[in-house]
DNA sequence: GAAGCACTCGTTAACGTACCCGGAAGTGAA
DNA sequence: TTCACTTCCGGGTACGTTAACGAGTGCTTC
């Protein structure tokens, strides 16, 4: 038997900062030092075969006491670790998912409404899966045409699909909840995204902090309205978690940081376009007229148009999420400020929580909470350029590897 | 010769919303249409070797014909492509990288100070390279003093290095423009980071707008300060771009949105600690003191030592970055704004624009502008959670692939 | 007519891993 | 002894791709 070969770590440890890397052979007799620079030409990882070869057995059984299967002895396998240990062997990811081709099957349900939020949304998961090398997914776009309208109807279908993983925006949480649990059961990792669902058995949930959204807005107008006031805010149904939430934090932050401004009774819209604009205008004709507006809800435009036709300049408002009828009053100053939810970004990483579980095993956050982006005049532009940016197909092999 | 056997493209393409996919095989004579469900067992991929078999070729041939090789005639080049077409061919990316294993040495030359910013950013380079899987990369760490000092000695040895990639921020872009020259002549892809060096030959720049931030921090006082007033900014080196460009973007967008301030002698830094003290004592106690200040530099401690002493509770404060110094300030309110440069953020897509121009040959967007993060009392405790975020080392093997 | 060349194309060996199959050695019972 | 069974291990194949190596044409040239 030949003793396990003692090698350098391969990888740097994370937290070392190696300036350069030499092998220093040892003092020959002639006193001479002999360092040969490696790091013009880095060695090559240790595989599974160099483990096997340094200490003279097969790579089968590498494979075995590294993955902690039987048909190994206790001897063999500590020393297969002890070397693999110091070898700095890491397992090879391309070739892991190489040879098991693994074929994932994920389905997306997510509604039509309001589209400059969830097309973005669903772009978000599609670059994701299309960068996620290592993996063959196949995306399964249900559509329905609002959160509130269909999506129970399109879940149904999706129990008997045994899907890997599914993707959505839960709407009412009561009344979807029981088929979350069923498919969840069926062992389908299920991600929320943009709004959660914390009692449907899902794996995760990737959206804002929505009592951050309120809380900013709170501050935003407590900052720009100085004098003593009141304020309205006008949301969506607050049976929905994200929209409660937001009131949460609207109403929580006033409190503390305007003692000069009053909250208005709160706006409930039910995602009625007609709905919103009646009660908009009704409250911007009543007495004690608000100095400022939050509007939590992403479709806020009847809201807009109530608040132009009654030719508001002094209220200040702030809305939620980009779209392009909201460009030019940020231009021209009749919004305070938006609060952009980055749904690519929801998307993206929601994607990414999902499939480094599916395949790595790694469990994510129960919960992420993304920053939502304070979109003002001044940085509109930014998000503007990146709102038109058309996705890339990228179909073509891009380099035909060269070398 | 067998004809091109017709299939559907196996993969949706984006942009199409396909509910389900069913194989529907064409009416049988008895009348009974025979939908067999296929999304359940998902169909394989075509490789290679089925464009091979479809047309009797060999798979070398087919290689020869996808990548534009010579070797192959004309006529069996077009008909490769167009059966490619047909069964809606992909490269396995896996299998691609796993042959040719490459390996990647790039070198990350970046200043110990200021730990706030680089730190991060550094970690944002090795998170982007541990998950970035289907390469192998060896991250050369270099540190120097500061941006200002010791860069170029540092920058002058990696020129025998011979790096496949390099990423950095560049201090002063006059005097290391020449090196990063030679290194890019010698075909080592260079990327900066946190500021641009666009006379360098590098392939492209990762940072936040510095001009919006300039323009946030604008934006933000002319609210703010509703009475007539002068405002004060303090920058670091005005020769690095990033600086320059914040100025720029703060003095504009005073001008335009805010005839109501009038903004005082710029005060340059020099990123000197005592120097920066001292002007910014000098500017408190001048006579017309002023509402509002911004620091665009990351240092503002110092400042914000002087502005401590001298007592002024009624001037606005705007920062850049985020540190542990900053978070009462913010949290008490003595400090309006801080603008957060996304270090993390940063040094990841500068990670991931570099690998995936070096192995998949994909120019970047020659500058990419992040958008700055604003943060406020309110959404504070969202960017606190997110920097005491440990990084996971994950050395272990994490899941025994099964099954 | 042999030799040389250019042009096509097929064959095959890797890349590192997972997993199946079967063999060797040992144990115990018939 | 023979058979069955367990424990441990080596050999081999496959995943989809790239690239080196030849082999087979048809053509020109001495």
């Amino acid at each position: 038997m030949s003793p396990p070969t003692l090698a350098k770590a391969w990888t740097t440890p994370a937290g070392s900062h190696s300036k350069s890397r030499y092998a220093i052979s040892r003092p020959r007799k002639d006193g001479i030092h002999l360092a040969t620079i490696v790091s013009k030409q880095p060695t090559k990882p240790p595989g599974i075969k160099d483990i096997a070869s340094a200490l003279g057995i097969s790579i089968g059984t590498v494979d075995r006491a590294l993955h902690g299967r039987s048909d190994v002895s206790a001897n063999t396998r500590a020393r297969v670790l002890k070397v693999a240990e110091q070898l700095g062997y890491r397992p090879n990811m391309v070739a892991r998912s190489l040879k098991l081709n693994r074929q994932f099957r994920v389905g997306v349900y997510l509604p039509r409404q309001i589209a400059s939020f969830f097309d973005p949304l669903r772009e978000g998961i599609r670059a994701a899966a299309a960068a996620y090398i290592g993996i063959n997914v196949d995306l399964d776009f249900h559509s329905f045409p609002r959160l509130d309208e269909g999506q129970l109807e399109e879940l149904e279908s999706a129990v008997g699909q045994n899907y890997d993983g599914l993707l959505l925006t839960p709407g009412d949480p009561g009344r979807i909840d029981s088929v979350l649990r069923r498919i969840a059961r069926q062992g389908t990792a299920i991600i929320c995204v943009g709004n959660d669902a914390p009692r449907s058995g899902r794996l995760a949930a990737v959206s804002t902090d929505s009592y951050t959204s309120g809380a900013i807005a709170a501050e935003m107008l407590a900052r720009t309205i100085q004098k003593s006031a009141a304020v309205a805010t006008i949301t969506g149904e607050l049976t929905i978690m994200d929209h409660a939430e937001k009131l949460r934090g609207f109403a929580a932050t006033l409190a503390v940081l305007a003692p000069h401004l009053s909250l208005l009774p709160v706006i409930e819209s039910h995602e009625s376009p007609k709905e919103a604009y009646r009660q908009a205008s009704a409250l911007l004709s009543r007495k004690p007229r608000p100095a400022g507006l939050y509007i939590s809800t992403a479709n806020s435009i009847p809201v807009l148009q109530a608040l132009d036709e009654h030719l508001l300049k002094d209220v200040q408002v702030i809305t939620t999420d980009l779209f392009p009828e909201l460009i030019p009053l940020l231009e021209s100053g009749k919004i305070l400020a938006t609060l952009h939810q980055r749904p690519f970004v929801q998307g993206r990483t929601a994607f990414e929580s999902l499939a480094r579980y599916l395949v790595e095993g790694v469990q994510p956050e129960p919960v992420t909470k993304l920053a939502p982006h304070i979109v003002l005049r001044s940085n509109l532009p930014l998000f503007l350029s990146q709102m038109i940016e058309p996705e890339d197909s990228g179909s073509k092999d891009p380099t035909p590897p060269k070398r």
